[in-house]
DNA sequence: AAACCTTTTGAAAACGTTGTCAATCCGGAG
DNA sequence: CTCCGGATTGACAACGTTTTCAAAAGGTTT
């Protein structure tokens, strides 16, 4: 096993100093052409490679971006686990992270306290936020200096940082609408609870199309967890008895617990009751029924989030941006029987 | 913005030398009680942390761990994105990993070449391979000194790395016995390609089946990428109008996709051609109709790689595991029509 | 009170970079 | 020939830890 060059090896063997080689090798001051050769040479003969940890060291950076998943129960788990959702998302950022030299550190932090720490200990040179954070992270984030983008929230609860979402609001109402068009009245809202802001603006675009139409708003129903096959699933089972001749869900994960539940009651999905989604995962297109969902471009978001991380470290700051999201009509939901 | 409080202020405000706080902090050497207490009392009133670089710099470590998934066509997401198999996976490592204090970093490398440089540059303390990689890769690791531990791959092809896996063999044995006790004769087994010993083993198995029971072996569909819903919708395609009555995937995802494709043309599932899938991911007990398929414990194949890798990290080296895999019954089967 | 342990402590080197500053080199102007 | 200015280079400090090595302190035993 033979030791990693160093740059003082490289400076020995190039016959300057080890300044010189830091000067070529990031190319920061002009050195003659003749001794450039040399500590290139030099270098590659050595198959010299900078190691990151003493760079850190002075540069007081990692080329590390950090990606925080909500804890739930002490686990990143509990909200990751079913839904592919983060597969793509997660998959984005690390592409755009390692084309432009940064490697992805994946995490769920405990306690707010924490994450000051663990920023500062690794030096981490941005952090992205995936989904709901308490807010007094951000508070804390704010007397720190690491830049931040935020996916899944919205602006005016994290002050400065700049967020990378999705017209919610739009994506509530063309579900809504899309079921009133069909002649449905009676219709449920599914939430995995309003003090979320996107699943707030999702209902309240679901509450504009009723008031359009002069009718009156049905109030949510709220799911015990997160997005979740068996919140849906539970869900499902309490309306299936219901009235309720369509049903909203806020997640495609949830729709199709929802759709079980409904299928196990006997209840047929779309002839009897009419179920739409909201992500348009991979998947919604292939099952039976397939799913009516409200497209978003998962990892369109993921990647910008991580390109807009990575523009405001080179020092500029990014703006946040909502994406469009779009009706996507497949087989669950029909017209309600006569 | 203060400055985050170094050693050396510790050893000032207590009146004793760095060395001593380093002692006390890391309970390296014995310390008198009286300026022990004396240098927590001065960390805990500033609030001290130690720098993880720093430290990398002189332990030549990081209390980080690579978790590397396969890259297809420059991006992980060609085999992370549709299936929650790695958010399982992903979520029970990182959970594990936290509680012992490491951090998780998430990668796909190009090149076989970059692998060791990789580790060297970042000092990683020790490496997670999640599905197969080329042997390259292997006898790279070899001559680094790095601990890793291999998920779903076969001893045989990495050498002394141990391996965390399950019975494949025994999966692809119980799907295609199940179908045969069912009555079927004429059953397809979906492959995604045989150079991958994790198929190799559950054809096998499947292989088995019949040959106990005296029967000639269906040569394998070969689907044309990795695990995806395509794959499978394409395949499906394909069989839909074949004189299979039954179908082992060895993927629930592909399954979805090879339902998907029997149902667009017409083909009943169970009651024309029956179904299997691997992995029971969550879904799989939600869609309709849901999948009968094998299962195999996700997260615990996770958490035991990652305690596996600590404990070898840690000096005590580990053997690899082979999970059991249980057959779990579900709608997608039943006997073939007459 | 000297000699000798044993325990406890600290000074300084090391880890591998980058950045600061001063020194050297070179050619040309006076 | 001296002086000057610009271009190029190198010595050394700095980053924040851990570790090595030796010294100091504190008892015991003679």
């Amino acid at each position: 096993m033979k030791r990693r060059a160093t740059i003082k090896d490289v400076a020995e063997r190039a016959g300057v100093s080890k300044a010189a080689v830091s000067y070529v090798l990031n190319d920061i001051r002009k050195v003659s052409a003749e001794t450039k050769a040399r500590v290139l040479q030099a270098a590659s003969e050595l198959d010299y490679q900078p190691d990151f940890t003493a760079r850190s060291l002075t540069k007081r950076t990692s080329n590390m971006i950090g990606v925080i998943l909500p804890l739930v129960d002490a686990s990143i788990a509990n909200v990751m686990q079913e839904n592919t959702y983060y597969n793509e998302m997660i998959s984005a950022i690390e592409k755009v992270a390692r084309e432009n030299g940064f490697d992805v550190l994946l995490t769920g932090l405990a306690r707010p306290e924490e994450y000051r720490n663990w920023v500062q200990k690794r030096r981490l040179d941005g952090l992205l936020f995936l989904g709901l954070f308490p807010a007094s992270i951000y508070a804390e984030m704010r007397s720190m200096e690491v830049p931040a983008v935020l996916i899944d929230t919205y602006e005016e609860h994290t002050g400065k940082y700049p967020s990378v979402n999705i017209n919610d609001e739009k994506g509530g109402f063309l579900a809504a609408e899309h079921l009133l068009s069909l002649g449905h009245e009676n219709i449920a809202f599914l939430t995995t609870g309003l003090e979320n802001p996107v699943e707030v603006h999702r209902y309240k675009g679901f509450t504009r199309a009723f008031q359009e139409r002069g009718m009156t708003v049905p109030s949510p129903e709220t799911a015990e967890t997160t997005h979740r096959l068996e919140s849906g699933w539970m869900i499902g089972k309490k309306l299936a008895g219901s009235s309720r001749t369509a049903i909203v869900c806020t997640s495609d994960i949830t729709a199709f617990g929802v759709i079980r539940a409904l299928y196990e009651a006997g209840v047929r999905v779309p002839e009897d009751v009419s179920v739409t989604g909201f992500d348009d995962i991979h998947i919604s297109r292939y099952t039976t029924p397939s799913l009516t969902t409200v497209r978003q471009h998962i990892m369109q978001k993921g990647t910008a989030a991580a390109e807009k991380l990575i523009e405001t470290m080179k020092g500029h700051p990014a703006a946040g941006e909502t994406f469009d999201v779009k009706l996507v009509i497949r087989e669950s939901t029909a017209p309600p029987k006569q």
